[in-house]
DNA sequence: TCAAAAGTGTTATCCTTACACCCATGT
DNA sequence: ACATGGGTGTAAGGATAACACTTTTGA
């Protein structure tokens, strides 16, 4: 609860140059390609965009643009600020130096880079697989997570530990007849990490590790990753952000797709209609699409003066129980 | 939208030292004493705690409990990051070097601290004087600040500006026919800002310029006050942290007067007290309190079981329109 | 004709908000 | 007696989630 460590400066005597950091960007870039949620990654690792944050930038967020854009080609729309943490940067045990990283959430569409730069778009649920309940829960969940997570519980010797690991377990993955909120993807990712049953938890291993659940990053990419997720799925809820991982005009059923793909879970199609059109939201172009395989569909476009409108215009979705 | 600045080093050339920047640590430490919000300052001059982040420091959140308690004495409860900016440190109009300043929200209550250090508690409202609704719409917003905020929309030559500044006004504030939402505290001071209704808008002038909209902090304090009004404003309405800030045992109506003091209006009583007792939050603690004017309420506790149930608790809170 | 998707109508249920009222204590 | 705060009952209205059903196209 309460830190004991206290410094051994006085608050006055401020030297910033002696206690010099460096701080890093990283950036969970989302688009949504055929419903598929995708997730930008370079190198052949999987690992965020990211780099420093240098004294030509004018601020952090323009930081961010540069580094995602010099190493994608990709410029970014809408962005948001995660979390900060801070590690040691270490030469063998001893810490030298304090890296600081800043993670942002940033929505754009998949599209063709201008460059060849080094970067792929994957489908998130190549790193989080329990984390699509679209189909149905995903088999890995009853089949290995679940008894995983039970065994862990059950190997403390405090039975008070034992009933508390197993009532956060149940919480989190919507076990014991609890329901699926699929708004705690981070907290079943720090689960699983503290369960050990992904290859990040036993550093070295990251390579070598047989990938119980799902495909591992480096460093803390994957729990960056994990936030901007929930964040995500938080924010759809409230804030119109997912009109900008559609393209100019849209179907209705492109949409929810779009939603869907991004919480998860399946969306009770009549209601949806209901409550996106009645939030005046969106309006008709006029158009229809007819190569959908049924009745063609309306075509819609995003009001773009909803966001003079409202600085803090609400969406609502209504996601089904099934 | 889009970025167009571009540093001029490789990605894979990266060299932390040389892109030293310094990082600040900002503590927003809120306590509800009497009835009043109350947030902690430091000095004579209106600053909040804050101090560089040292190697020494474990993390983030330690060096900053390690600052507040140096500075004043008091030791930290629940902490939350709110937000991570950048500044240029300059010497004369050239920079130097980059400060990072990361910013936290900490409850506690108010009190005696250890030593003798150069601290105070102020009331939230003495900076936002605005924002307290509890007592009806305070004088100063039609007095002063709707009539300034209407002059400010109308300088615009362009209508289209004309309308949005006073769009974005009338949603902040609650006029023209719409609702006050206590949650916009930051949009509000944001607004004040670029209307250069407080002083801190003008460079220079803070200690001189004639506060019009409540007292003025150093630097940008007074708007991580904001920011952090808002974030708890908005989270004791579904996380149970208002616990925080009460002492051991509490009646409902002084629980009831700490959420009113935050959010900054009425709260319905009956309905209050049903959706608190309903969600299991607290029990009685068998004791009666009966100094309190009329009939003698029951004593509670919080549960802190429901911390270990529930990492994910909820608590909700009715509202009155009134 | 059937599959697939677009749409509409309606209902059961729960939650929110408010109103009306009674209870217990001190002055 | 009355002011002050404690405490209960209940009903109106709205939002949510579900069910049932019709419409329009292409293969």
């Amino acid at each position: 609860m309460h830190d004991k460590t206290t410094p051994a400066k006085k608050p006055t005597a401020r030297s910033k140059r002696s206690r010099a950091v460096s701080a890093d960007l990283i950036a969970v870039v989302i688009a949504v390609t055929n419903g598929g949620p995708r997730v930008l990654t370079i190198g052949q690792a999987d690992a965020l965009p990211s780099g420093p944050f240098e004294l030509g930038h004018r601020s952090l967020q323009s930081g961010l643009r540069a580094w995602v854009e010099r190493q994608t080609g990709h410029s970014l729309g809408y962005i948001e600020q995660l979390y900060t943490f801070a590690d040691r940067d270490r030469i063998g045990d001893e810490p030298v130096q304090r890296v600081i990283s800043i993670s942002y959430l940033g929505l754009t569409r998949e599209e063709q880079a201008d460059g060849q730069t080094m970067h792929s778009w994957r489908s998130w649920y190549d790193y989080f697989p329990w984390e699509d309940h679209r189909a149905g829960v995903p088999a890995i969940l009853p089949d290995i997570l679940v008894p995983r997570l039970r065994a862990w519980a059950d190997e403390a010797s405090d039975p008070d530990i034992r009933h508390h690991r197993w009532q956060r377990a149940a919480i989190a993955f919507g076990l014991d007849g609890r329901v699926w909120n699929e708004e705690l993807a981070l907290q079943r990712y720090e689960l699983l990490y503290e369960a050990e049953l992904v290859a990040e938890a036993k550093p070295g291993n990251i390579a070598s590790a047989p990938s119980i659940a799902g495909l591992a990053m480096i460093a803390d990419h994957r729990r960056i990753l994990a936030t901007g997720i929930a964040r995500l799925r938080t924010k759809i809820k409230y804030r119109p952000v997912v009109f900008e991982l559609m393209p100019p005009t849209f179907t209705l059923l492109q949409l929810q797709r779009t939603v869907e793909a991004l919480a998860g879970r399946l969306v009770h199609k009549p209601n949806f209609r209901r409550l996106i059109e009645e939030q005046d939201l969106i309006e008709e172009t006029g158009e229809t699409m007819s190569d959908t395989g049924g009745r063609p569909a309306k075509r819609f476009r995003f009001r773009q003066a909803v966001l003079a409108e409202r600085t803090v215009a609400g969406t609502k979705l209504p996601l089904s129980r099934v």
